[in-house]
DNA sequence: ACTATATCCTGTATGC
DNA sequence: TGCATACAGGATATAG
C-alpha cells in the first residue's frame, strides 16, 4: 500500500524520466482512474496532449506532475496504483488503465491500478501545489514540516493516536504499516487517547514517524507482493525491517512477547501487549 | 465544528 | 470442485 516512502519513490523514479517530455498522445482504459477529472475521460485524454513534464512532486501521499504551463497532473495512487514506463508496443500488464505517450522516442509511461482506489486529474494551475492538495497538512520529511506544533494539535483532537497519526489533515503521508510501525517504536498503544497524551510522548511518536519514514525511503519502501513496485517493476525492501505490521503471533523484537493483531477502524492493529500498553494518566 | 463510519474496488486466501 | 466470505485500506461523503 504506497504511503510516504513508497510514492516517493515513485516520485523520485519518474523524475528523471519525466523532465521535459511532451506527451504526444493519452488513452483511458478504464474511466475509473479519472472519475474526479471534470471533463470525463474524453477531456483527460484530449487537454494533456502537447504539454511538457517539469518536476515531479510530491505531499504526503498525493503526487503530481507538473507541466511547463503551469497546469498539473494531480496523481494519487490509492491502494495499488502503480507507474511502469514502458516500450509502446510491450503487451499490456493486467490492469492498465491509463496509457501515456512521449515524444522524444517510443516510451510509453502507464497508469496500472488493480483495486481502483487511485486516481488521476488535471489540476489547472497546480504546478506549485494543487488546489485539491491544500487541504493535506505537511508531511514529516518536508523540510517546513513543525513537529512541535503537530505534537500540539495532535494533544487537542478528541481521537485517539493512531487515528490521529492517519488524519491526513494533521500530518500526512502515513498510512497503516508505518503507522503501526511507528507506535512500536514509541511504545505506544494505538487506542490511546490523544487527550492523554503528555507533550513528551506526542513529540516522540512524531520524532518515531519521522525515523521509520525515512529509514523505509531509504530502502526503497514497503513490499509484499506485486501491487508496490517503483517504476521499473522492482520492489523495496523495508518489509524485511518490520518490527510490528504483519508480525503477530511472532516475539516483539524487543521484548519477546508474541506480538497480537487486533481490529481497529475497519482494519488491522499489530503491537506487542506489552511495549505497549494504554497509558491511564499520561502526565502533561 | 468536529469525529466516526460506510463506501468504493479487485485479487487472493480461507472455510465449508 | 466450487461457491461464499473475509481481508487488504486511502480518501471522501455522509451520518452523528
Amino acid at each position: 500500500m504506497p504511503e510516504l516512502p513508497e510514492v516517493e519513490t515513485i516520485r523520485a523514479g519518474l523524475a528523471p524520466l519525466l523532465g521535459g517530455r511532451t506527451l504526444t498522445g493519452v488513452r483511458v482504459l478504464h474511466p475509473r482512474p479519472v472519475r474526479s477529472h471534470p471533463g470525463g475521460p474524453a477531456d483527460f485524454e484530449a487537454i494533456l496532449i502537447g504539454r511538457t513534464f517539469a518536476e515531479p512532486r510530491r505531499r504526503g501521499k498525493y503526487l503530481w506532475l507538473p507541466f511547463n504551463d503551469g497546469d498539473a497532473l494531480l496523481v494519487h495512487l490509492g491502494m495499488s496504483g502503480q507507474f511502469r514506463l514502458n516500450q509502446a508496443d510491450d503487451p499490456l500488464a493486467r490492469n492498465t488503465r491509463v496509457l501515456f505517450d512521449l515524444d522524444d522516442g517510443p516510451d510509453q509511461l502507464r497508469f496500472i491500478d488493480q483495486r481502483m482506489f487511485g486516481g488521476l486529474a488535471l489540476s489547472s494551475g497546480g504546478a506549485e501545489l494543487p488546489d485539491e492538495v491544500k487541504h493535506i497538512a505537511l508531511d514529516p520529511l518536508d523540510p517546513a514540516f513543525d513537529l512541535a506544533g503537530t505534537a500540539t494539535r495532535l494533544q487537542h483532537k478528541r481521537s485517539t493516536i493512531k487515528r490521529a497519526l492517519l488524519d491526513q489533515t494533521l500530518v500526512s503521508g502515513i498510512g497503516n504499516i508505518y503507522a503501526d510501525e511507528s507506535l512500536w517504536r514509541a511504545r505506544t498503544h494505538y487506542d490511546q487517547p490523544t487527550r492523554a497524551i503528555s507533550t513528551r510522548r506526542a513529540a516522540m511518536v512524531l520524532r518515531a514517524v519521522q525515523d521509520v519514514l525515512a529509514e523505509a525511503l531509504e530502502q526503497g519502501g514497503t513490499s509484499f507482493d506485486s501491487l508496490y513496485v517503483n517504476v521499473n517493476g522492482s520492489s523495496g525492501f523495508f518489509s524485511r525491517s518490520l518490527n510490528a505490521y504483519g508480525q503477530q503471533g511472532r516475539p516483539c523484537p524487543r521484548c519477546g512477547t508474541p506480538m497480537v493483531r487486533e481490529h481497529f477502524m475497519n482494519r488491522s492493529s499489530y503491537l506487542c501487549p506489552r511495549c505497549q500498553r494504554l497509558q491511564r494518566s499520561d502526565s502533561r
